[in-house]
DNA sequence: TCCTTTTCTCGTCACACTGACGATAATCCA
DNA sequence: TGGATTATCGTCAGTGTGACGAGAAAAGGA
């Protein structure tokens, strides 16, 4: 039996919140093709190894972490032929949500690596595309799961799961609303007792993730038509 | 540069609704290896061919008809090194949504094709967990989407509407609350003008889909922790 | 023809959830 | 000490939903 020969590559939409703002982690490419330009980060899949693994191989060499918190899972594979000039290359594109962190490092392939402001890139192949969809579903999985906790480290205010929500939808949602909300919906936050010290206002009580897989009732956008 | 070497396929996730319940859409393999077993339609990407054109080429292989109405979708990859014992294989899997069709056509490289009830089969490769992600996909979608639809014929009455969810969810559903529902949410069905005729009880309106891409409010199941 | 059965369609009612917004609590800072 | 700031709790009207009653419109049998 014969039939075409392909490479594999991972890609990784890596999301943060940064300053009320959805961030993606870039790097500027340091080899052909498309050098110079930024790129969303990925490489080839080795040859004894899992999909998921190869993700989150990438993910450490790009961010140096791995460590608790955060979330991945695969996004979808792109593979029209002819996105990639080295030959017929299909990859596997990988979401992942991340609590802020120190500026990232560059990988071996990379000149550089950057968090930017999601908006309008001249990304590199079709991760243009591959960006939007990651987008589209962090927004869409915030309102079904909860994962927004993924982009707070391990204890966290209400008021900073809400501005998770605020930056990723980029709407602004009353905080009272909003408060009554997390706090009723089974499984979503769990209280840890302590509270914030030191910050202006009234001390925020801190929270961890609960264990629901699922947000029910979810908390839904306003209009969304897409 | 050197990258290991990979094969790509497409696998199809082919669901209907018959007779009231949900069935899959199997071949029984016609080659090596694990030949005889049961497993989904697929086969490998051609040279020059994009991966959403591969899957609609398989669909129509193996059912014969990719006319109006179905649904098509990209499900997930599969990729674990060893899953097909002829080498390093990432397949694509894709999930599709039809109408009650005649019976299927055995293609090339199967030895029979045939509607199976979702359930517990012994499928070839990893299959059976391919199947299940299909499954749960298409019954969150049904949540949130009109994709019900795609599982009706052109025109159709709200009880065989009401079926498929019933048959998708593997749930009773009350008739007068369904059809509150899907009369009210903007975009989900439209009146054709037309009765069926001919059968028992009361004649039902007949209704085609509308243009709405997402259900708002959404039509949520009763418990689902998944 | 008349009655029963079947299924579709429309209504009602209580309850839960939500958005809009007021009010109070608890801290920091000048 | 007083004002600014933020967190938390309440209230209330509007909307959506589940449970259920009841009438409408056909087929089929006595």
């Amino acid at each position: 039996m014969s039939y075409p020969v392909f490479a594999v590559t991972v890609d990784l939409v890596v999301l943060t919140v940064r300053d009320g703002e959805l961030n993606v982690l870039l790097v500027q490419r340091g080899l052909k093709p498309h050098l110079g330009r930024w790129a969303l980060p990925g490489g080839f899949v080795h040859a004894d190894e899992d999909l998921t693994s190869a993700a989150r191989r990438e993910l450490g060499e790009e961010t140096g972490l791995e460590g608790p918190g955060g979330h991945l899972e695969q996004l979808g594979s792109y593979g029209d032929p002819g996105r990639d000039p080295r030959g017929r290359v299909v990859t596997v594109a990988y979401l992942a949500l991340l609590p802020d962190l120190p500026t990232p490092i560059a990988g071996t392939d990379a000149a550089e690596a950057a968090w930017k402001p999601i908006g309008a890139h001249g990304l590199a192949f079709d991760h243009d595309r591959i960006l939007a969809d990651g987008i589209e579903r962090a927004r869409s999985k915030l309102e079904y799961t909860p994962l927004a906790t993924a982009f707070c480290p391990p204890e966290f205010t209400i008021a900073a799961l809400r501005q998770v929500y605020e930056a990723v939808w980029g709407e602004k949602i009353d905080p009272r609303n909003f408060h009554r909300k997390a706090t009723t919906t089974p499984g979503f936050i769990e209280p840890t007792g302590r509270s914030t010290e030191g910050e202006p206002g009234r001390p925020a009580r801190l929270y961890r993730r609960g264990d629901a897989a699922l947000l029910n009732p979810p908390i839904l956008r306003r209009n969304h038509d897409g």
